[in-house]
DNA sequence: TATGAATGAGTTTTCATTCAT
DNA sequence: GATGAATGAAAACTCATTCAT
């Protein structure tokens, strides 16, 4: 049984979504037992399996909802390109310091959960390949460099971005002033895409 | 008891190590069993603890290791910077793709480990500060844009290196021809700098 | 709350009793979860309780009825000796067929359960009783030898016939061709009795 | 690991084993817990696991060593026709006796457990098929009523023989002055062979 | 009556670590 | 040093039964 049937049955289903949240984010996935999401919840044990097959799979529909949140929170085309990068990087910087806690289990859970992995990687797709796409309208357009592949660049970009945010939010890597690095983040990119300044 | 007093120890502590680092690589960290280590390191199981503590202790010993052989093949000082650019993120890249079994356990163990992702961080620190101590030199001579602090920006673009070939040599995210990504990595390195190409 | 009040309470006792005895057939006693049954009956969960305050009460109607089928096709009496038992041994592989499955499970539940081994055991001795009777005739009418224990000897063919059946309509224990197990039965059993042939 | 390699682990895998059968007697399988065989074997909860991976396990190598222990009673051939029918009965009837109760689990097991079932089939097979050797030979010695499938009439006898005693010693089913049980499956298995008496 | 959610005791199994030889 | 047995604290998961609606 998965699928509650009542109302009643659905707001038992949310309140322990919002439990195994709440722990995961304090203890991560490993550290946590069902124990400790259903006692969060106010719920019996045997409810976490009225609901949910796994400790997985509870993770799961919390990351779904996760990257749907990381999502529909980039911004829409429209302004300058500088202006939109600039505008792309604050609203996923956002996104990723709402979620950093959320965002450190992903990293914990995708590092040996196969089968999540692959569902991060189709997500990440999904955010790169709109990256892409916006650089080759600019390369057509001749605002930017022609000469780079626009794939591979949005990858390494992403990669950038992605990876010194989580640096910075998740383990706290230190480093001096942070609102510049989320500048030099911007600049970097504009300098790479030769973007003129 | 940890050092082995003797030539024999020695030797056995040696295939412990070999052991175990083959058998992290085939099952990851989490997976692996004392005895998957102490059978293929052909050893009793108890001469597992004779040696080390913990699993945890044999796999710092393998990571302190691998930080060692990662940094000695950092490239030394000497050419053009594009150039050195250019070298230094291949000998990285070799190195990545020499330990890219271990590179995985290495993120997975650092993603619960508090005291690992410590460790981790002062390595990654050290690499950082290296490329950071070469811009500023750079910078005084006027060959790279002064504008931006030197090291903010090599926390991000080593950020996108180091996770650009995460993501391809663990996660096998795929990505079209790879050479190309060394190139593209190279290309953007020296554009963020402002590098005269 | 055990006996339905309503035509309609009647309808649902009786589809749960259908469902339960397709799905203990299905599998078995031990392996049947109530869901199942309720699934199969196209019935709520709960309503299982309703009607029926444990599993093994569902079974032991089940049960009755079984044996008042087995009991209910048993051959009246008329017929010359030899072709009554043939008569009946007939009339008992009949039902025991028409019953395989339940019969399985009868042995299952008998196996671990003390009251209903306990009703089982007073449902052979009926039967046994039976057969007593008609040779306690037989002998005295000096159709049949004598010198034994017509109890005993209803008591040791019954066991025959029955275990005979268990092992070749339940366990599919294989051998030969079937009919040839029926014929022998019959001879077996005249024999034993000393009837002429 | 299953097989002990020292003397002092063999020690305990056989103190498991007897703790076991103990249990097993006293409760059935499906009662029994393996802290109740631990706890009987004086060991170490986890010790269960060192040498048995699962509750069924144990049970089937009791089982072996049980028909094992059926087998080797049967008595060698030599005598005359009706006397070794007496002795093969007695012989069986002692081991049965002896065995009583892991009869009763056995009966148990191969109610719900496929895989034992199967290897009980097995066993029974070996025994039927000695008897038929037997009566085969009989026949054509013409000692005994040709007319009837020798391996039929086996499987049937050894059917009334092993069923008479589970019913007498497994589910103490009542029956007035059980030598004269004996007496009468000898008596009925000699005429039902034909057998001058 | 019917429905489906809630409950939690009970069991198996795992495995790092400690010991005895 | 080397070996392999012994230990027992966890933890996940099941499911009959009870309740609330």
């Amino acid at each position: 049984m998965t699928e509650p049937l009542t109302e009643r049955g659905a707001r038992t289903r949310e309140r322990i979504l919002d439990g195994a949240r709440e722990v995961f984010e304090e203890q991560g996935f490993l550290d946590t037992r069902i124990t400790h999401i259903t006692r969060r919840a106010r719920v019996a044990y045997g409810s976490f399996y009225t609901y949910f097959p796994t400790k997985e799979s509870v993770f799961f529909e919390l990351a779904d909802r996760l990257f749907e949140d990381m999502h529909t929170h980039e911004p829409a085309a429209g302004a300058a390109p500088a202006e939109r990068i600039r505008r792309a990087n604050r609203a996923y910087y956002e996104a990723y310091r709402r979620n950093a806690r959320m965002m450190a289990i992903v990293e914990q859970v995708a590092s040996f959960n196969e089968e999540f992995a692959e569902r991060r990687r189709k997500h990440r797709a999904l955010h790169v390949e709109r990256s892409a796409r916006a650089f080759r309208g600019w390369q057509r357009d001749g605002i930017i460099d022609a000469s780079l592949d626009p794939e591979t660049v949005a990858r390494a970009l992403a990669a950038m971005i992605e990876h010194s945010l989580y640096l910075w939010l998740v383990h706290d890597d230190p480093g001096g002033d942070n609102e510049v690095l989320l500048d030099t983040l911007d600049a970097l990119t504009a300098r790479a895409l030769g973007l003129p300044s």
